[in-house]
DNA sequence: CGAAAAACCTGGCAGC
DNA sequence: TGCTGCCAGGTTTTTC
């Protein structure tokens, strides 16, 4: 469920562990997207977290020798518990241990992962990704440039992490409402001015979910337990023939690469 | 080769 | 109520 900005919601939430001792690791199901290695809780066992971070959707906990790298999937979440309460919900895969409290994993579809490495940089997971969406690379020009050869349509280039990071379903469609772009027109089309909107829109409305804390879905609670109400005001995502907010035209929901994609055939040319 | 489709899972909901 | 089919925030793997 989670794109950037919930991703990040939650790093925030679990930032108070950094410089904690991670007393263990408890895997209750190592079936998820892959299966998560069997030494993983050896070598993490009894560390410092000497800080944790966030790369694209994947949230680092960095140990005195090791990263630990944790993708929450479609449907994965983290909350904090007190370390002696003992009860599991439904999906409780793992538990990071801390002193006083503990983070657990919980994700019903299993697509999140966990992974161990010495070399966070070279990790498969890591190493091909695109720029950070809020960093300067992720610049007009940078999208015009890698977009030139694509024949792909732009929602689906957007939702490519080796173009840019972070940007998943829901915002991509976002995006691009706000910089009045087509989602289906091909990448190759676009004109530098164009890209140079839909980096705008990008940042902008990462940024303003980020600071509400994310957008409130089905599977999504924020990890101190807050209940997650809040929300940010779509455009266009789920609001199939409901006004555009700016013309009152219906709001179009099509199909892109497989998933849903909603738009305003009026505004977006 | 790049692009499209299938795959990995479970749960919720609409429709019958 | 209960069954069936479809849909869901992601990303890799397989197929065309």
């Amino acid at each position: 469920m989670p794109e950037l900005p919930e991703v990040e919601t939650t790093l925030q939430a679990i930032k108070k562990f950094k410089n904690q001792n991670l007393n263990d690791v408890k895997i209750y199901n190592r079936n998820l997207r892959w299966k998560v290695n069997k030494n993983l809780e050896k070598k993490s066992r009894n560390k410092t977290l000497k800080n944790l971070s966030r790369r694209a959707k994947y949230i680092i906990f960095e140990l005195d020798d090791a990263f630990l790298i944790l993708h929450l999937g479609m449907s994965g979440s983290l909350r904090i518990t007190k370390k002696e309460d003992n009860y599991f919900l439904k999906h409780d895969h793992i538990e990071f241990i801390f002193d006083k409290e503990k983070i657990v994993y919980n994700d019903p579809r299993r697509f999140g992962s966990l992974h161990i490495t010495n070399n966070l940089e070279t990790h498969r997971l890591i190493n091909n990704l695109g720029p950070e969406p809020l960093s300067r690379n992720f610049s007009g020009s940078y999208l015009y440039e890698i977009s030139r050869k694509s024949n792909t349509n732009i929602k689906t280039f957007i939702m490519n992490q080796k173009h840019v990071v972070g940007i998943g379903n829901i915002y991509a469609s976002e995006t691009l409402y706000l910089a009045k772009i087509n989602p289906l027109k091909t990448s190759h089309e676009l004109t530098e001015e164009e890209c140079k909107k839909i980096t705008h829109a990008s940042k902008k409305i990462l940024k303003s979910a980020i600071k509400v804390g994310g957008t409130t879905l089905k599977d999504f609670y924020s990890a101190d337990g807050s209940p997650g109400y809040f929300k940010i005001k779509l455009n266009v995502y789920g609001r199939d023939g409901q006004p555009c907010r700016k013309c009152k035209k219906d709001i179009k929901k099509i199909n892109l690469n497989q998933r849903a994609t909603y738009f305003c055939s009026k505004c977006q040319i």
